[in-house]
DNA sequence: ATGTCCCAACTTTTGGGA
């Protein structure tokens, strides 16, 4: 089984990309963020037309969340806390909880947002840390940090900005420490595995990049993955998106 | 030129967000 996650800066304006992908990719579960998009315009229909049932969580013109599957899809929860923005989903899909966050971006370090996404990471941290443990767990999304300077291309860059802040990056591993294994660094415990790269200056082809998608898993189910990879092709080409899929592979 | 893209709107350009 695969399982991918996927910030697609606007499901409408990415929806050749993201359709083409799918056909090609024949992935299982694929936890989109950023679909920018209300409920009535979210392809329902040409999705169940590729063989996906689907669950979104919409807001209009920003955030929106979503989750595709082929292997069954049910008990959908949206939102998280009192939050009144569309950042998270969470459904079973083959026997696994799947959740598909889209973190706050945090704007700057003295902007009320920084402390609306700490807030945002407190209120996921305290449901997984009440979780049912027998349940098979796998937590995808944009997190919009980087959790160390292995992830960042040039650290000095990024001084003083958000994104890689030790009180974002404590919130991570909070997180992990509730019993998750980050899967892209199991399989690759070192060297870059950036999943976004800014649009503007050429950064892509400057290797300039930052990993702030993730998959998070609990450890048996981190046993059982056989490979990881950045899908580094879907960023290239006519209109991508500033994110490429993160993929994991389920024995 | 912040070497860009996406969205909404008092839309044919500007401002906000990432």
């Amino acid at each position: 089984m695969k399982v991918a996650t996927w910030n697609v800066n606007s499901l409408t304006a990415r929806w050749p990309r993201v359709s083409e992908w799918l056909t090609a990719t024949q992935t299982d579960v694929v936890l989109i963020q950023e679909t920018k998009q209300n409920d009535t315009k979210f392809p329902f229909a040409e999705l169940r037309a590729l063989g996906y049932e689907s669950a979104h969580y919409g807001q209009g013109q920003w955030n929106g969340v979503a989750i595709l599957s082929r292997v069954g899809l049910e008990d959908v929860v949206t939102g998280l806390g009192s939050d009144e923005e569309a950042r998270c989903i969470r459904a079973t899909c083959g026997g696994l909880r799947v959740y598909s966050c889209y973190v706050p971006n945090g704007r700057a370090l003295d902007d009320p947002h920084y402390q609306y996404k700490l807030g945002w990471l407190r209120d996921l941290h305290s449901e997984l840390a009440t979780r049912d443990r027998t349940q098979p767990l796998l937590v995808g999304g944009d997190f919009n940090v980087a959790f160390t300077d292995e992830d960042v291309y040039d650290p000095s860059v990024f001084d003083g900005l958000t994104h890689v802040s030790e009180p974002e990056r404590d919130a991570l591993r909070a997180l992990i420490d509730t019993g998750l294994v980050d899967l892209a660094r199991q399989q690759q415990p070192s060297g870059p595995l950036y999943t976004w790269w800014d649009y503007r200056k050429g950064a892509f082809h400057r290797a300039w990049g930052l990993r702030i998608d993730y998959l998070f898993s609990d450890a048996d189910t981190a046993q059982r993955v056989s490979a990881v990879a950045v899908d580094r092709a879907a960023r290239k080409g006519e209109k991508p998106s500033d994110h490429a899929p993160l993929v994991v592979t389920l024995r």
